[in-house]
Parts: structure tokens; sequence; C-alpha cells
RNA sequence: GGGUGCAUAGCUCAGCGGUAGAGCGCUUCCCUUACAAGGAAGAUGUCGGGGGUUCGAUCCCCUCUGCACCCA
């Protein structure tokens, strides 16, 4: 449909147009007219349908997230004037432990699963993060949910605000009913085709959170410790090793060198014992112990680090727990520390941190002589859980993990293969994928021993003796989903059979967040709750967010795409870069560098802001420059001025090409056809720096240089064609370009919209080349020639630093012959705009010469 | 140590085989009835260093240096 006069309405310009106030009248009026509503009757190929990462409502949005979602948003925008249906959900992140510590510390409380429900709890008025109340589980839910209530509403707020045509009523949370059955239904079908199981092994605990975590969760840090060298004792004398966690040594298994270093080929085989304890241990050899690190050879324990576990598992070594779960040393004498003298030791150990019974332990080791010299102090890299704040340890624990290719070759081509499915945007991003899934080293470890996340829908038979039969879980139907085993007996089973022999129990654990945002494309697109939408919008078209989830967010939807639906989860991955603060350092809240969308929003506006965010090209970081925002917004007024001007004078004029018949007029629509081309071939390869910039050249000079041109013309009372054709041009253009720039500047050219259409301008069809009519074969450098003309006479004034209205009183144009002829054909403007008076020359030079203006001004008036 | 990207005007970035572009900033000027939250004009660079390919390199290849991020 092109827009015709009969769409237009009465031209109502306001006096003074004005950005202030444009985002609560148009988000509001959005809102009412569900301007961006998802049309579910149309068939796959006409729907453009975009997974959007959920932020995490408890955590705070800076810059960087405002600018991502404005790049989903461009690309949103874009298709849905082209005549896509675009499906376009908001979910909320709002399980997991971020909710959880923010309620610990908003409402002064911490979940003890002990406890009963109490009904008529009433958090403190004045919470003291230092004493928290102790509450039920139950209790502490709830309090999750009244908060991130609270918090989604602050961002639902902000996302409105900055304009993104999400369609609210697709909205989800991970904590909602929707995404407890997807999570559960979608876990039971992993389990029964065997790629969920239950194992126990090593793991990577977190003291502080008492949780697992997940390869995708660690953060290696600088880590200050020191080397100790300690002595072990042969038959022919010390062994001497170095080590940066001495209080380890009573969980010591094995020493272990490289097979070919010579100095320790002598004891293979043989035994040592430790020192101060006295537990006989192997000598062994394994390729992962390095030579020419500290002494060259290392002790083992189960489990100091992920070499430990590797040479326990690859060695065959035994399990002597140390660590317990809360970060402290057993407070029960291990077995293998019964003699009189390891026993004794151990008792200065007993309970202690890992901080402190290194203190006890080196002294132990120096009152005994096996201390050689003293620590040497060291920074490591050390494993931390990215939200903590203390070393990882690592416990034998029982967990749920889902495979992934970390320990299974074939599975991993299978990641890469369905990695390959997806276009990258920039392309470089897949090295990053393909790098974390070749680097993976155990299987996806999606349970956590926490409360505010999906249960695991799975019970385990109590046998005669009340021990638990992991080996054959319950499991619930997939009709009963959701389900909280903690509440619900599995069937066959009676509720006060729970935790008695002969009975059952639930699995206490719940689900990591990423397992549930894993499947936000199901959760979303209604997988096997409303199929008929799921075959509409899966596989998905885009998804979009920062590269540093690459390995959490995107992998894991892959994960869970290939093996349940056989497909990649959307068929494009645009991939946004860092926004850093002015030192090009990563913005944290931590570091305190982190700009708040708010202020700026309020400073400067949606639409400035957004202009900022689209000249951000995927994939690059670019540093915080508030400068860059008065650009945008000085923008957003242009648009409003010239539309008043255009507007304003020019009511009335039909947007019709078939009345521009002056070459000049044809020469802008020319050009404006190969804008038109260019934006739209950008915007449909993703770029959407380069639509834009086309869009506002284009649009700067049109203000510039050819309103200034045809004002003259445009205005003459006179009439006649020339006139009518000036004044189709200003509305074509101005019809054109609004729609050029509706997906970056929502708002302002929303309100313009309104001034003379009928409406939404988010919902007419993007421009095209044929709409323009048959002007575009005119030759659009006619423009530049005139352009340039128009430049000479400016200049002339500004040298002779006069008013630009003092008028010429004669002038000489010298330019190539295509350039004069050029300008021949709009002398008439040219005169207007420049006001000359008198005499104008135009000689024509040769091929190549530049457009030379030579001008006499008036006297200044005295 | 492995990987990826970047290095062009004071700043932020385009360009990517035919000896340089934009915006900001800067200088000077102009209240011109769309816009002073504006307009006009102007100055600014051995395109990180060194090799190579080519008639010709900011652009392609090699190498070095520096910065950033990811993984060990």
């Amino acid at each position: 449909m092109s827009a015709t006069s009969a769409e237009q309405r009465a031209v109502v310009v306001p006096d003074k147009p004005a950005l202030e106030g444009l985002e609560a009248k148009w988000s509001a009026q959005w809102k009412a007219d569900d301007t961006y509503a998802f049309d579910r009757t149309r068939p796959r190929a006409e729907v453009y349908s975009i997974d959007t990462p959920p932020p995490t409502v408890s955590g705070s949005l800076h810059v960087g997230h405002v600018f991502s979602y404005t790049h989903t948003d461009l690309v949103a925008r874009f298709q849905r004037m082209q005549g896509k249906s675009v499906f376009y959900p908001m979910g909320w992140d709002d399980n997991g432990l971020p909710t959880e510590r923010r309620v610990q510390n908003y409402f002064g409380v911490r979940c003890d699963p002990s406890l009963p429900y109490d009904a008529d709890f009433t958090p403190p008025d004045k919470p003291d993060a230092k004493r928290q109340i102790p509450i039920s589980r139950p209790n502490f839910i709830e309090l999750c949910e009244k908060l991130v209530e609270q918090d989604e509403e602050i961002f639902e707020d902000l996302w409105r605000t900055l304009g993104l045509s999400v369609d609210w009523k697709q909205h989800y949370t991970t904590i909602g009913p929707k995404a407890q059955k997807v999570s559960q239904r979608a876990f039971l079908r992993n389990y029964a085709r065997g790629e969920a199981y239950l194992q126990e092994a090593p793991t990577l605990w977190d003291v502080t959170f008492q949780t697992a975590v997940a390869q995708a969760e660690l953060e290696a840090r600088e880590y200050a410790g020191a080397y100790h060298r300690v002595a072990f004792h042969s038959s022919t004398g010390p062994v001497y090793i170095e080590t940066t966690r001495p209080e380890l040594i009573p969980s010591v298994v094995a020493l272990i060198a490289h097979p070919d270093d010579e100095r320790y080929q002598p004891y293979f085989g043989t035994t040592v014992t430790s020192p101060v304890f006295g537990v006989e241990i192997p000598v062994l050899a394994h390729p992962l112990a390095e030579p020419d690190k500290g002494a060259g050879i290392a002790m083992c324990c189960t489990f100091g680090d992920l070499t430990d576990v590797t040479w326990w598992r690859e060695l065959q070594l035994p399990v002597r727990t140390l660590m317990g779960r809360d970060g402290r040393l057993l407070r029960e004498t291990p077995e293998w520390l019964q003699s009189d003298e390891a026993s004794a030791a151990y008792e200065d150990l007993k309970g202690k941190t890992a901080f402190s019974a290194r203190d006890a332990m080196v002294t132990m080791l120096r009152d005994h002589g096996d201390l050689d010299g003293e620590p040497k102090p060291t920074q490591r890299m050390t494993n931390f859980y990215e939200k903590g704040d203390k070393p990882l340890e690592i416990v034998a624990t029982r967990q749920w993990y889902i495979t992934n290719g970390g320990r299974d070759a074939e599975v991993r081509n299978e990641m890469i293969a369905r990695g390959a499915e997806i276009d990258w945007i920039p392309a470089h991003m897949k090295h990053r994928f393909d790098n974390w899934v070749g680097g993976l080293n155990g299987d996806w470890l999606i349970s956590r021993q926490r409360f505010f996340g999906i249960p695991f829908p799975v019970w385990y038979s109590l046998d005669s003796e009340g021990e638990p039969d992991y080996d054959h879980p319950l499991l619930p139907r997939e009709d009963e989903l959701p389900m909280d085993p903690s509440t619900q007996a599995p069937s066959g089973y009676s509720e006060d059979q729970r935790g008695k022999a002969g009975g059952f129990i639930g699995d206490p654990d719940v689900m990591d967040t990423w397992a549930t945002s894993s499947l936000t494309p199901h959760i979303a697109g209604g997988w096997e709750e409303d199929n008929d939408l799921f075959e509409r919008v899966f596989p998905m078209d885009l998804c979009t967010h920062a590269h540093d989830i690459i390995r959490t967010w995107l992998f894991s939807r892959v994960v869970r795409s290939h093996f349940e639906n056989h497909a990649a989860p959307w068929s494009h991955a645009l991939i946004s870069g860092f926004i850093v603060d002015p030192d090009r350092k990563k913005m944290s809240k931590s570091k305190g560098n982190a700009i708040v969308p708010h202020d700026i929003l309020d400073k400067y506006g949606a639409d400035a802001v957004r202009w900022r965010a689209a000249m951000a090209r995927p994939g690059l970081d670019s540093p915080f420059d508030e400068t860059q925002m008065k650009v945008g917004r000085r923008l957003a007024m242009k648009v409003l001025n010239v539309s008043r001007f255009v507007l304003g004078n020019v009511s009335g004029a039909k947007v019709d090409p078939a009345l521009v018949t002056e070459p000049v007029d044809q020469a802008l629509i020319a050009r404006l056809s190969g804008v038109v081309s260019t934006a739209t071939e950008a915007l449909a390869g993703y770029d959407y720096t380069t639509a834009l910039e086309v869009t506002e050249k284009f649009f700067w000079d049109f203000c510039d240089d050819y309103v200034e041109l045809v004002k003259g013309r445009a205005y003459s009372e006179a009439g006649g064609a020339a006139t009518d054709s000036a004044k189709s041009t200003l509305a074509i253009a101005l019809h054109t370009t609004l729609r050029l720039f509706a997906p970056y500047l929502p708002y302002v050219t929303e309100e313009v919209w309104s001034w003379w259409q009928q409406g939404s301008v988010h919902r007419q069809p993007w421009p095209t080349v044929d709409e323009l009519g048959a002007a575009p074969d005119a030759d659009p450098a006619l423009l530049d020639a005139v352009a340039a003309a128009l430049q000479g006479i400016r200049g002339a004034k500004s040298t002779a630093k006069v008013s630009m209205r003092t008028p010429v009183e004669s002038a000489s144009i010298t330019g190539s012959p295509a350039a004069i002829a050029a300008i021949g054909k709009t002398e008439a403007d040219l005169r207007a705009v420049g006001a000359i008076l008198g005499e104008l020359t135009l000689t024509a030079g040769a091929d190549g010469d530049p457009v030379v203006v030579q001008a006499t001004l008036a006297p200044p008036e005295g």
C-alpha cells in the first residue's frame, strides 16, 4: 500500500515542537493501541521471531544492556515494517541465586529449609543484613516472588521508555509456571534419552553459597598464595615438593612426577610417608606433572585442584575427603588418620577454614623440621565462582548433569556443527563458540543446592534401611507438571511415607537458572503447550546479546535445541560488544564505573540514546562518551524542526512522485532512491549502522542544501507546476525519511507522523524504490553540482564575514560541463537562496574541473 | 601458552589496491521568520614499526610492537 493523500489527515503542527514528554506520550499510546502485537495467524514464512535475553531482574542494568537490547529492537522494527509478523517477547530472569541474595539483603532474612511454614510471617521493618532472620523455604520463596514482581515493573518501565517494540503479552519469567513446566518436561525428556544423569563426582564447590558451580560460571582470578617447600620421607631420605596448599597434606593420596623426569624415576613404584601424619602414599608417574614447575613433583590431594581430579580418575586413587561443604576441614578425624601421631596432629586442624588450617599446618611442619626454608609468596590463577569471593573447593557430591560434549568428542562435534548452522554477526564470534565447545572438560552441571529455583521433578524410593535408591529415580508424568517433589508425593506413595524407610524422599536440589534460560525459545514459543504457536516461531530468526554469554546462554540453548529439536535454535546470532568506560575498561557495578540508563535517558531522551546505540556496530566494544548523546539528540531535534517547516508550509502537498517534474527535485528523489536501497540492503544484513549513516547523510544534506534551495519555489504564491514539484518532493522526502528513521528514532518519527498521517509510522511499510516512481532515473550528481555552487556562494559570504542574507551583485561560476549544465537547470533556485540579484555567469570548462564561484557582494549597509 | 579482534585527524569511528573521509572537538563568522538545544566557512593526518607482492599498498601477505577480550 503506498501512502496517498487520502491517508493524510488535517496537518496539525505544534508551534514549538519539543522532545520532552514524547516517551511518556507515545509509549502509553503504543500500549493502548497494542502497536507491536504479534499476529499469530501468520505462517512461519511471514514471521520473524526473536529470542532476547531475559534480564536478571535482581541485578541492575547499565548502558551496555540498553545498547544491546536496542540493537535487537532496530532489527525487530525493520522486519515489522518489511511486513513480517514480529514475535518479540520479553522474559525476566528472576530465578536463582541473584534473587536469593537480594531477598536476603532487602528483607534481612535467610532460608532455613528445616523450619516449618509460618503463614503470619512479616519481614522486619528494619532489616539487618548481619543478623538475618531464619525463615522456612516456602516463606523465603514468597518473599522472592514478592520482590521480583516489584523489580519486574521497574524493568518493564525502563524498556518501554527506551521504546523496545516488545509484545508484552508474550512475556515470561524464569521462575513462573510456564518456565517450570518447560524446564521439568525438557529435563524428563533429557533423562529418558540418557542425556541427563545423576552422578557422584568431584565438583567445583562454592563454600560461601554452599552450592556446586558449573564450568561456565568459573572465573579465573589472580590470588595471592605462597609456595611451601615440604619434605616427604622415603627410605633414601626426604623428597621435597612445593605446594600452595599445605593444609591439604592430611588428604594427600600420592606424589606424582612426569614419567620422563629422571630425578624421580627411581621413586616410581615406591612409597613415601607424609610429613607430620606419617601416612604411606605411592609415588606415581603422570604426564600432567610439570617437571619445570616447583620441585617437579607434586602432591595429589582429593581434591586441591582440577589436575588432582584427573590424577584421581586416571590413576585410580582413593578419595580422602578433607574439606567440608562449609569450607572447613572435617570435624571428625578421618579414618586414614587414625594412627596416634596423625590423629593427634589432626586435632589442631579440625573444623578450621582453609586459611586458618594453613597457618596451623605450617607451624606443625616447622616444628617437625619438614618445612624447608620459608614460604615464598606467589600470585597464581585460581578458579572462583563468578559471583563469589572465595576460591572454589572441589568436593565429591551427587549432582545432575546434562551431556554437552564435555566428555564425548562425537557430541562435541555435533555441537560445533550446530554452531556452524548459525549465521554469526559478526562472523568471527563463531570462534568463541568453537573455542568454548572445544575446551569443555566435563558435562554440564545443572543442579544447585539452593532454594529459589525450579525443583527437579524427581523422587527417590527409600529401602528398608532408609537409604535412597539413586539408580532408579521416581518420575512424574508430563501431565503432572509443574510439580514440586518437596510437597508432592510420587505416584503409589502417600505423603506420610516421606523420609521413612520403605517410603521416599524428594530431590532437594533446584535447577540452575541457565538450565531454565537455555529453554527460552521453548518457554516463549509455547513448546508442547501451544504447538501451533511453536511451529510458527521455532527455530527462531534471531538471538541478540553481548559476547560475554556466548559460552553460557548461547551455548546452552544450542545444547537443548540440539537434543530436543535436532536444530539450531535460531538462524542468526547478532552479538553486541560492550560499552566500556572512557579508559576502555569493562563497565561493572562493582567497579563503580557503570552508567545508569535512567540518567542518560532522562537527560538526552530515548531517541538520542538509541541513536548512539545504533552507532555501535555488532561485536565492537564502544567507549561511553556523553558528548555522543548530544549528537543523537540534535538529530532528533532536527527531525522535529525540519518537519515542522516542511509541513507548516506544504500542507496539502501530495505524496505523489508523478508531480515531481523539476530536474533538481528529480535528482533529490533519485538520491533518496539510492539511500532506500542501500539502507534496506544493510538492514537486511543486520548492518543497522550503515543504514543509519546513509539515511542521516541524506537527511542533513536535505536540510542544509535542498530545503534551502527550494524554499523560494515551494512557497511561491504564484504556484504552478514548479511549485507543485518542490512541494511534492518535500512531502515525499519527509514521508520516506521518517520511515527510514523510524527504527532508530521511534519517538520523534511517530510524533511527526501524527502531525499529518494516520496510524503509527511503526506499522507502515518500509520504503521501497518502486514507490518513488520514475524519478530515480534522474542523475543524483546534479545535486552535488548545485551543492558545490551553493557552498561557493556561502563561502564567499563567510570569508567576507557577512550575513548569509547579504545580496550578491554578480557572480560567476565555472566548472565541468556537466556541473555547469546541472547548475543551469536550477539557476532560479540558486539565485533565490544565494540572494543573487545581478548577473550570474555560468562558464563550462573541462571535464573534471571543480566548481568555483566568484562573487561580488553588495557593500555592507551603512 | 592457545585463540579472536583492534591499531587511520586531539576524540569516536568509516574506508579496504589507484597516494585520505565523517561526526565530535577546535578556529572564524552569521540572530537567515524550521531550528542559537541553530547555521556557514575553515584548519587538522609520513593511515603503529619493518619487510614482501604489485606499475601502484592505508587496504593483500609476512613479521614485530602495543591494546582489548576469550580460553588454559
